[in-house]
DNA sequence: GCCATATTGTGAGTATACTGTCAATTAATT
DNA sequence: AATTAATTGACAGTATACTCACAATATGGC
């Protein structure tokens, strides 16, 4: 071993973490989705949340940020440009003068039903260059990592059940 | 008007997307990276440039952002801060005067020796609740992936070995 | 009823991640 | 050599994604 640095580093310590590669698909899974929905003037985020309010009608923030595992804080920007491009509604609350309701507009709804079948072939195209085993193979994998690591990241997932005991009527 | 009849929309649509679910396991990763490094002051896409700045002294911002996939506007923002850190420096190339070559400074290749157990912590946090063998599995239908869709994502990743053709030697 | 506590939305601040554009500089073409 | 192309780093602008902090409001303990 001829003895020069004190850590042999190789770009390994990048290409083979799992971080690095979990950062790298959501940069691919981006791209895809915005190359297809282009049309759309949606982005990942913004489709998610609205399918959100169009499944929950009268959600708030708050509530919105848990069900999509979403920052509050990031929340509140991305339902202000909802709000400006008429896709969403906010209603203050007649029990709660904090709270402001998400409700889709009929922009929304129709914007939501029309991209559709973009979103899903973007999704199919994340996946496509797989064998059709292996996409299965590591959608369960996946699903099973996010599931079990949710309370590692900052904003974990309270699913829509969850949500209903945390509320008011806890 | 193309449709009477409104798709019926669930969270489905948003949970097993894997586009949701690679968005969930790059905050978890980015969050576990955190919160291991949390003492050296390091973000991962800080560290993936130090690692890369210490395989390729004298490399510059383009080229950068190639080996590691990155976008360049972002990257001259990474370095910036990187330099302000005192981790690198930033020299003028004598044979072209619009590059600036970069360097580890000695506190660079100083936190990038210690930080490295943290990293590897982190990295094998993220996979720890798979079993071993689904773990292999994972990593190796990821990088599969990752591979294949690289044309896909905006910034494309160009290995070391492409680079040397781009560059002024070709 | 009152006070400590918690919640809600919002704002500032930092850091990716991308789109453009731009001037300076270099390389390629004629 | 002179015009055109391409490259480089920088900047502005948009959109996540997180931190902490704050005022207004609501709730629970007493």
């Amino acid at each position: 071993m001829p003895n020069s640095k004190p850590t042999p580093v190789t770009m390994d310590a990048v290409y083979t973490a799992p971080g690095y590669l979990f950062r790298r698909m959501q940069q691919i899974a981006v791209a895809l989705f915005i190359e297809e929905c282009k049309a759309f003037d949606l982005t990942p985020v913004q489709y998610a949340a609205l399918v959100t309010i169009s499944t929950h009608p009268g959600i708030d923030a708050t509530r919105l940020s848990a069900v999509i595992a979403f920052d509050r804080s990031t929340l509140g920007n991305v339902i202000e440009r909802l709000e400006t491009k008429e896709f969403i509604v906010r209603k203050p609350a007649p029990e709660d003068k904090r709270v402001k309701l998400l409700y889709l507009t009929k922009a929304g709804a129709s914007v939501l039903n029309d991209i559709m079948p973009s979103v899903d072939k973007a999704q199919a195209r994340m996946l496509q260059p797989l064998k059709p085993a292996d996409r299965k193979t590591l959608l369960s994998l996946l699903t099973q990592l996010v599931d079990l690591n949710n309370e590692a990241s900052r904003v974990p997932l309270r699913a829509e059940d969850a949500l209903e005991h945390l509320g008011r009527s806890g």
